[in-house]
RNA sequence: CGCGGGGUGGAGCAGUCUGGUAGCUCGUCGGGCUCAUAACCCGAAGGUCGUUGGUUCGAAUCCAGCCCCCGCAACCA
């Protein structure tokens, strides 16, 4: 009998530079609540994500920055990982494709495919820059366009009429990296992944996902790959990256997204072995047809999720291919992009430092791209946070426990519990409970948290409603009653809270640290709400000392950080 | 005719698949309450759903054309 499983991943980051909300709201976050989710409802997950280390840009880069290869990734790898903690975001394993553990797989990978043919040669004409003797990718040229006369069009495209440009028919061409012109055209033999071999097999499995798929994402994999599938070369003349693993190609490298998405599966098996685990990461996860994977990434990652990483998975054997791919649209920072260059940029660990995770992930989960692209903007942040966290949430947890901690010092005997699960606020809670369940298990994470919300909205009608302040001057057990009523949506909310917003959960489930177990959470937040008699059958009491949870954003602040971009 | 997404009250978005009095959060205005973080509750104003035409008893929703914005076009989320 064989368990259901999940194996989750989130797009790997280039080791190049910093990461920002769009790289937050595109594919961590979503990716982290989904883990958190599926772990509270008792499932079995492994959520695996690593940096992405080789590629031109960032030898380019850590050239440029006078810095061994290793050490420049490794730095940027470390910086990388310092945010996701202090965003939350909480992988079982967070490795690296410059290691060797990874190289020995992807070489793996290379031989598979190369033995089943699904791997050839072809000779190209590429640019040669001979002042700093680096072969030329695309984007390192730029030149006059052979079509319009644009003098500075780039290798890959002309961003004056729009041409697809092949660089070596441009003129004057001026290298990208040292400024020269003296480039020479060379004929070079790369190795080629042969996707148009593998063109009725990918539809084959494709087609099976077009109910499933978002339709940001179907209708756009369909129309790239219904005629065919091109080959792709997978190598390049670098001295940064895995060495082709054949003879007679010294200087040559697998071009880095060939072994970027193999980083997933070998971060995997190192995960295992480091945690003494007795699976086998093939067997028990990556061919293991209980376990549905789910690769969490932004809409330009669509491409090498769906086309090309199946199916080097398909085509080796040494994977199956991805199941879900809710790939996120982009976020834009006041309604532009985010441009480092531009000063159009907002650094991601300030932010943290000024506005706490809660803050944060609360902003960010509430205008996740899941359909379309969204915007950050200062000042929403700012009304969502205080209006929505603080006065609801926070204010609601504030003056039950507060008023709780007044009148009842002793504590609230379990007698004023009972009653809830059969009233009509428990069968609401119950139905909106399992509601969230289905929503996240659907990839809707935006529409999820607006859901948790409406709970502690409804918590804070039913506060508002019964006016206990009233209720205690006439009768004081019907106000005992309320308050009971109210710390149990409390401690609710606590829960189902968890996958969104932990730091904050862990804050108001402190008060109710007592009572509650993790299986009874498990079994609260998966709709169970009959464990709430079990969870309160001795009454409870508030005992710790009752603070804000939310402190609220002031003006200064977010007139601060508005002045700090270029708008 | 490259491909995909989008255009809904002041702002941000849902609703479009499966046509049937246009919804949510924020903001604005008026009233109420006081347990609480000047919080909370109730009510109001504000939209010819990008545009033109078509199908229909009926269109934000289906069909066709057009305009505008964003992204992608196979390494710079």
């Amino acid at each position: 009998m064989s368990q259901k499983k999940y194996l989750i991943t989130a797009a790997l980051p280039y080791a190049n530079g910093p990461l920002h909300f769009g790289h937050m709201a595109g594919a961590y976050l979503s990716a982290d609540v989904f883990n958190r989710h599926k772990r509270l409802q008792g499932e079995k997950t492994l959520f695996i994500c690593g940096s992405d280390e080789h590629g031109v840009a960032i030898m380019l880069n850590a050239k440029k920055a006078g810095e061994d290869y290793k050490k420049y990734v490794d730095g940027w790898h470390a910086d990388h990982k310092k945010l996701f903690d202090s965003y939350g975001v909480k992988f079982d394993f967070f490795g690296q494709t410059s290691a060797d553990y990874h190289a020995e797989e992807v070489v793996k990978w290379f031989h598979s495919l190369n033995d089943k043919g699904y791997i050839g040669t072809q000779d190209g004409q590429q640019l040669f820059c001979n002042d700093c003797k680096n072969h030329l990718p695309d984007r390192f040229v730029e030149g006059t366009c052979y079509k319009c006369g644009y003098e500075h069009a780039r290798g890959d495209e002309c961003p004056n009429c729009g041409e697809l440009i092949d660089s070596v028919k441009l003129t004057n061409t001026e290298c990208k990296i040292c400024g020269s012109n003296n480039i020479s055209e060379v004929t070079v033999t790369q190795y080629y992944i042969l996707m148009s071999k593998y063109h009725e097999e990918f539809r084959k499995w494709f087609e099976g996902k077009s109910d499933i798929w978002r339709k940001t994402v179907f209708p756009y994999v369909d129309s790239l790959t219904k005629e065919n599938l091109h080959d792709r070369a997978i190598t390049r003349d670098l001295d940064w990256g895995i060495d082709v693993p054949l003879p007679n190609t010294e200087g040559k490298k697998l071009y880095v997204w060939f072994d970027a998405p193999i980083g997933y599966v070998s971060n995997t098996k190192k995960f295992l072995e480091e945690s003494g685990s007795s699976e086998d990461y093939l067997k028990d996860w990556w061919q293991n047809e209980d376990v549905e994977l789910t690769h969490f990434i932004g809409k330009d990652n669509i491409i090498f999720h769906t086309i090309i990483f199946p199916m080097m998975s398909m085509a080796s054997g040494f994977a199956k291919p991805a199941d879900r791919v809710p790939a996120n649209q982009f976020l834009n920072l006041e309604g532009k992009q985010f441009s480092k260059s531009a000063g159009h940029y907002v650094d991601a660990h300030k932010a943290h430092e000024e506005f706490g995770q809660t803050a944060l992930r609360y902003y960010l989960l509430s205008i996740l791209p899941e359909a379309t692209d969204s915007s950050f903007s200062w000042e929403q942040l700012q009304a969502k946070v205080n209006n929505e966290l603080a006065n609801n949430i926070g204010n609601f947890m504030n003056r039950c426990l507060k008023f709780t901690q007044k009148n009842w010092s002793e504590g609230l005997d379990a007698k004023f519990f009972d009653g809830f699960v059969e009233s009509e606020y428990g069968q609401n809670l119950k139905k909106d409970i399992q509601e969230l369940n289905e929503l996240v298990d659907g990839y809707q994470i935006k529409k999820a948290i607006e859901k948790v919300m409406f709970i502690g909205q409804s918590a804070n009608n039913f506060f508002s409603d019964s006016a206990p302040w009233a209720q205690i001057k006439e009768n004081k057990d019907l106000a005992a009653k309320t308050l009971a009523y109210s710390s149990i949506y409390a401690m609710s909310l606590g829960v189902i809270m968890k996958p969104f917003l932990p730091v904050l959960s862990d804050q108001i489930l402190n008060h109710f640290e007592k009572v509650l177990s993790d299986d009874n959470a498990s079994r609260l937040y998966k709709g169970d709400i009959e464990v709430i008699k079990e969870i309160f059958e001795n009454g409870h009491s508030v005992e710790t000392k009752v603070d804000a949870l939310v402190p609220k954003i002031e003006d200064e602040l977010i007139k601060q950080k508005l002045s700090e971009l270029n708008l």
